[in-house]
DNA sequence: GTGGTCACG
DNA sequence: ACGTACGTGACCACT
């Protein structure tokens, strides 16, 4: 096989990187940019799959180059690059670097010089080259041995390929370009001649030369362009041309390229929480140890007698660290690990895992010895404790995790030592060391009350909420589903008969194919591969054609029967319950969220969705008691704002949307129409979103003028809510973080990026996370208090379910009116507040009939 | 794996 | 001149 040459456009891959994660945002957890690190090595990494011998990545220096020397406005019509991308770019030189991969820059050369350098060097070499760039100039490179990886859209592109899509050969792109321009490169080219002129032209008369030579023969003003511009043309011609003799120190040989030796970047990449990227990288043998915190001794555990034994040793422990994942490993102090490990031979005797788990959950129960760990609640299902029975936790390196930094939940125990303690294996036994650096962490930031009263605690009633599910009654599915089957059938029939064939309306692409082209109907906005569907869309565009309302008909029924009642039906286990998982770590806000299934977002709005929830039954002989929390967010903004008319409303029981119509539209509380009301509704949705007028304008449909008439009128009557989002921007500006009322923290590094869309979203944010986030608090604690209240009062009933405002409750029958005054008072008497917190329990044969 | 869409608070 | 409501998760199509 032929030697490769892989050279990278470092400056091009880089600048497109870092516009693919733009958005993202990706940081470390202390803030540093790593967003465009990410994007431009996993291409790399993709790039290397075609086994290079030889790889470089050419760099621009930030000089003038010398073509564009003799270019006075050059330096006028650049972008400054973005903080967080001149943050990165060192960082990708010393990554290159440690990965024995050459970095070659070339003083007043630009990287694009460089690569048609090499291509030439490595041809004379008998090498092929592969050029990785997403600039199109590089195509005048192409030869029989050197083609482009087009970055822009994974291609690439040959002499064949070129002449496919433009018509010309390699060494016309300049001729191309000279005529054309670009712009984005500072190349005037003949004004007036785009892609299509130009080609026309060099397709009739040759090249520059032939055009600029029968300049006299072309009509018309683009003649006279021709006739006047050819200096200019030939200027372009110049500086369009890539050098392949740049004077550059390094020779083919300094690429040399070996696979095996760019474990070197490994250790910085970790450093960089680049985990995935790392992980790809070879060796990364000896990471750095913290010196204080010594690897423990391994033990491994491979039958009964010797976990017996091990469990023995931990009699005197004082505690007792586990973690359940790749394995069950555990210990009892920082010295020593216990390992379950599969037997080496057959005639050790195999210790069953789960066996495992149930022998040393019974040890921690009878030794009510504190336990640490990572991701306790996982540890306990492995177990199997009895969620009335559970271990005496002390500390789950998760959870203090999340709370010191909710922005990015930590993926795995693995990442949690790398970033605390800079070890690589992780061990239950380093838990002994992060307990105490977590701990003083967290009393630092004054989280350590949230961690203990609220976080720890909850962790056991999320696990017995998971333990013990949600009943559901199948039967009331299938009839569901053989509703809506029906209905979905007809929808599908008319669509087709409309569209004068058959497709998959499901499909955007196919669907806006029939819609916007076959149809001609208006298409609205747009999204990044083609033109919006959404309802909101289709909604705008459903009175010109009756095909579109039944699109919205289809999409909303298969929606229902897909992901409700199909997604339902497979996860009940084998007594119809279904155990949704609660994740505590997941959100930047505070608030829990639910995974397979998702029972955080069970249809409530429409009448056909809210059906699904009469499936949702209570335990044999039990009720459901649903409680739930009255405009929680907007009671807790009138607290924590303190304005005097907002808190009395909510005080003297009024309406508040209503109410704040009233204030909005000056008009007495009792005249205000359901017009008003639901105005005012969306902009104290506005408020609380972190408001803006074109947000506000477009949810109503209003003019921007409109919307914002109304959020000034709005800060006129609630002066101190204005005061108040203003000072939480402010404070979040100065801290780095919004906090809620309770301290937990979500940091904003958005608020100091370059960019002002990503600033304005960090302001947003800083509005909305401490209302949010508190009243995520708020029901964390009342869910603690519900659940001891009811193993203290010895009631059965027990939560099966939170979402976000609301608590349900399986309770036996006889229990119902007693738990129904205890939680709602529970949940009212959490916190005293400014403003009464109100909230409403109800009890009924099954979800539906709580509401 | 990503993007579009839509269910919830 | 730009492009935005805050926070989630699941399903489908498509690459």
């Amino acid at each position: 096989m032929d030697r490769l040459l892989l050279a990278i456009d470092g400056n091009s891959l880089l600048f497109q990187a870092y516009h693919a994660f733009y958005k993202v945002n990706l940081t470390t957890r202390d803030g540093f940019p790593t967003g465009a690190l990410k994007g431009f090595f996993t291409k790399l990494l993709e790039l290397l799959k075609q086994e290079p011998s030889h790889v470089l990545v050419a760099f621009d220096v930030h000089q003038p180059t010398f073509r564009h020397e003799r270019y006075a406005d050059y330096k006028l019509g650049r972008k400054p690059a973005d903080e967080d991308l001149k943050k990165q770019m060192p960082v990708v030189r010393e990554l290159l670097r440690s990965m024995h991969i050459a970095v070659i820059e070339c003083p007043r050369y630009e990287g694009d010089d460089i690569l048609g350098t090499f291509a030439r060097r490595a041809e004379a070499a008998g090498m092929d080259t592969l050029i990785a760039t997403g600039d199109r100039d590089s195509f005048q490179l192409i030869t029989d041995r050197t083609r482009i990886y087009y970055t822009k859209d994974n291609s690439i592109v040959d002499a064949a390929a070129l002449k496919e899509k433009y018509g010309l050969s390699p060494d016309r792109m300049r001729d191309l370009k000279a005529l054309m321009g670009d712009s984005s490169d500072h190349i005037p080219g003949v004004s007036g001649v785009g892609e299509k002129t130009a080609l026309k032209l060099l397709s009739e008369y040759g090249d520059l030369e032939g055009v600029l030579s029968h300049a006299g023969e072309v009509k018309g003003k683009l003649g006279e362009r021709l006739v006047n511009e050819a200096e200019n043309a030939r200027f372009s011609y110049w500086l369009g041309t890539i050098a392949t003799d740049a004077p550059v120190a390094e020779a083919l040989d300094d690429c040399a390229f070996d696979f095996e030796r760019t474990g070197g970047a490994k250790q910085r990449l970790y450093e960089l929480e680049l985990n995935s990227i790392a992980d790809r990288l070879p060796g990364g043998d000896a990471p750095v140890q913290d010196e204080t915190v010594p690897a423990p001794k391994t033990v491994a555990v491979t039958n009964e007698a010797e976990l017996k034994a091990a469990l023995d040793a931990l009699k005197a422990a004082d505690a007792i660290a586990v973690t359940a994942f790749p394995t069950l490993a555990f210990a009892g102090d920082a010295q020593c690990e216990y390992v379950l490990t599969a037997g080496e031979t057959l005639f050790d005797a195999c210790l069953d895992e789960d066996e495992a788990y149930r022998m040393l959950g019974a040890f921690l129960l009878e030794t009510n010895k504190p336990l640490l760990a990572f991701d306790a609640k996982t540890v306990y299902h492995r177990c199997g404790f009895d969620p009335d029975r559970l271990p005496n936790l002390r500390f789950d390196a998760m959870l203090s995790d999340y709370l010191l930094n909710s922005n990015r939940p930590i993926e795995n125990f693995d990442a949690l030592c790398r970033a605390w303690l800079k070890t690589e294996k992780p061990s239950p036994a380093y838990l002994f060391a992060l307990e105490p650096r977590m701990s003083r962490a967290l009393e630092a930031d004054a989280l350590a009350p949230l961690e203990r009263d609220v976080e720890l605690p909850l962790l056991s009633v999320l696990y017995g909420m998971e333990r013990i599910g949600f009943r559901t009654d199948e039967t009331v599915l299938h009839a569901l589903h053989d509703r809506f089957a029906e209905r979905i059938a007809a929808a599908e029939t008319r669509i087709y008969e409309q569209a004068g064939e058959r497709f998959n309306i499901l499909s955007t692409k196919q669907l806006g194919h029939i819609l916007y082209e076959k149809l001609g109907l208006p298409s609205g906005k747009k999204t990044k591969t083609g033109f919006s569907t959404d309802a909101d869309t289709l909604e705008a565009i459903a009175a010109l054609h009756p095909i579109v309302n039944d699109v919205l008909t289809y999409r909303f029924l298969t929606k229902l029967d897909s992901t409700f009642i199909d997604g339902l039906l497979k996860q009940r286990d084998a007594n119809g319950r279904i155990h949704s998982r609660f994740m505590q770590c997941v959100t930047a806000t505070g608030r829990i969220s639910s995974v397979e299934p998702n029972l955080q977002n069970i249809p409530v709005r429409t009448p056909e969705g809210r059906e699904i929830r009469k499936a949702f039954v209570p335990s044999e002989g039990n009720v459901l008691v649903g409680a739930d929390y009255s405009q929680i967010e907007l009671r807790l903004l009138a607290h924590i704002s303190g304005d005097e008319s907002f808190i009395a409303a909510f005080n003297h029981s009024e309406d508040i949307h209503a109410r704040t119509a009233a204030e909005v539209f000056h008009v007495p509380l009792a005249s205000v129409t359901g017009e008003q009301r639901s105005a005012a509704k969306a902009v104290n949705f506005g408020i609380v979103y972190g408001i803006s007028d074109f947000g506000l304008a477009k949810n109503l449909g209003v003019s921007v003028a409109t919307a914002a008439g109304y959020i000034k009128r709005y800060f006129e009557r609630y002066p101190k809510v204005q005061a108040y989002l203003r000072d939480s921007v402010e404070r979040a500006k100065e801290k780095g973080c919004a906090e809620t009322l309770f301290g937990r923290r979500r940091p904003l590094p958005e608020l100091s990026a370059s960019n002002y869309n990503v600033r304005q979203f960090g302001e947003r944010v800083a509005m909305n996370m401490p209302i949010q986030g508190t009243a995520a608090d708020v029901i964390k604690m009342a869910m603690v208090r519900v659940d001891r209240a009811l193993k203290d009062g010895g009631f059965k009933a027990r939560l099966v379910l939170q979402i976000h405002d609301e608590l349900i409750i399986d309770a036996p029958r006889g229990e119902a009116e007693a738990v129904m005054r205890l939680v709602q008072e529970t949940m009212e008497g959490v916190a005293a507040l400014s403003v009464r917190l109100v909230a409403e329990a109800k009890c009924g044969e099954s979800w539906y009939e709580t509401k």
